[in-house]
DNA sequence: TATTGTTATACTCTATAACTATA
DNA sequence: TATAGTTATAGAGTATAACAATA
């Protein structure tokens, strides 16, 4: 065990900016291994998890996805050819695609949650309040604040 | 502003996995952005990154990056062509080829950094002592959890 | 005219396998 | 033999530009 701050010395932002940054980097390899245990790239995965929220549209997919839509349809393409996702016409506009999540898409998008052991693990470790903190702070850090 | 939760609800490790989710997509897609608007990719600034914190063999920066070796020698090579890192042999054991960011490529990976302004403003939110706590409770959840 | 989604192109990323050089 | 790094190959991700259909 290394001796854990009590949230009492003073942490600069680049020290945090580096924390967030490996910390990412456990994260998206953890994620990354999970994804291919059920034979998914990392960008599929992602996908299925920005769709096990709600259906929607391949621009608005785009958009959270932080890339190209021209990139979407290729991805949507794969996973709509293994059966994890439908392409649904949308009534009110019948230029937009619905994309929504198989049955058997969502039970892969929760496989791979499950299957991200380190994350998990490091979980555990915290209490019930901690958990809470952890929660709220990331809430406060990346929730809508916009800047482009 | 959100009501933010004073760290006493509880919060089920689904809840807390969704939020890690939905953070990790705006630190990635503001990773992205910053590094786009240094000519690099994600997987480019991913390594420089991870050079920033010492040098490191081939071997090493595949682990971190937790990809195939092979990978490496591709994305090593555009850099190395642009002047922003350094292959060097290892005087002790000549397979080993160490990887050094040159001056140029600390200017850059330091400018990333910078860039990331969604979650500079995201941490800007936080107190000095909620800086602490987040850095406290990401040490301890991403830190050294070895499962594989 | 603007927007949604697709296609074409070119470059990059990724994993697998085979190879060279070194240990 | 085992390991570090490279190369070759094929499939997937990515951005740009051009396009059809719809608004």
């Amino acid at each position: 065990m290394t001796e854990a701050p009590r949230a009492q010395e003073p942490v600069d932002t680049d020290r945090l900016m580096e924390r967030l940054s490996m910390s990412w980097g456990v994260y998206l390899g953890d994620f990354t291994l999970a994804a291919a245990s059920e034979h998914l790239t990392a960008s599929q995965a992602k996908a299925l998890t920005a769709l096990r929220r709600g259906p929607a549209a391949m621009r608005a997919l785009a958009d959270t996805m932080t890339c190209d839509a021209s990139n979407i349809t290729g991805i949507i393409d794969r996973l709509e050819k293994r059966g994890l996702v439908r392409r649904e016409a949308d009534p009110s506009d019948r230029r937009v695609k619905n994309v929504t999540l198989t049955p058997e898409g969502e039970r892969v998008t929760d496989a791979i949650r499950t299957k991200m052991h380190t994350t998990q693990a490091g979980l555990s470790t915290l209490t019930t309040e901690e958990r809470a903190t952890l929660d709220a702070l990331l809430e406060r850090v990346f929730t809508c604040h916009p800047t482009t």
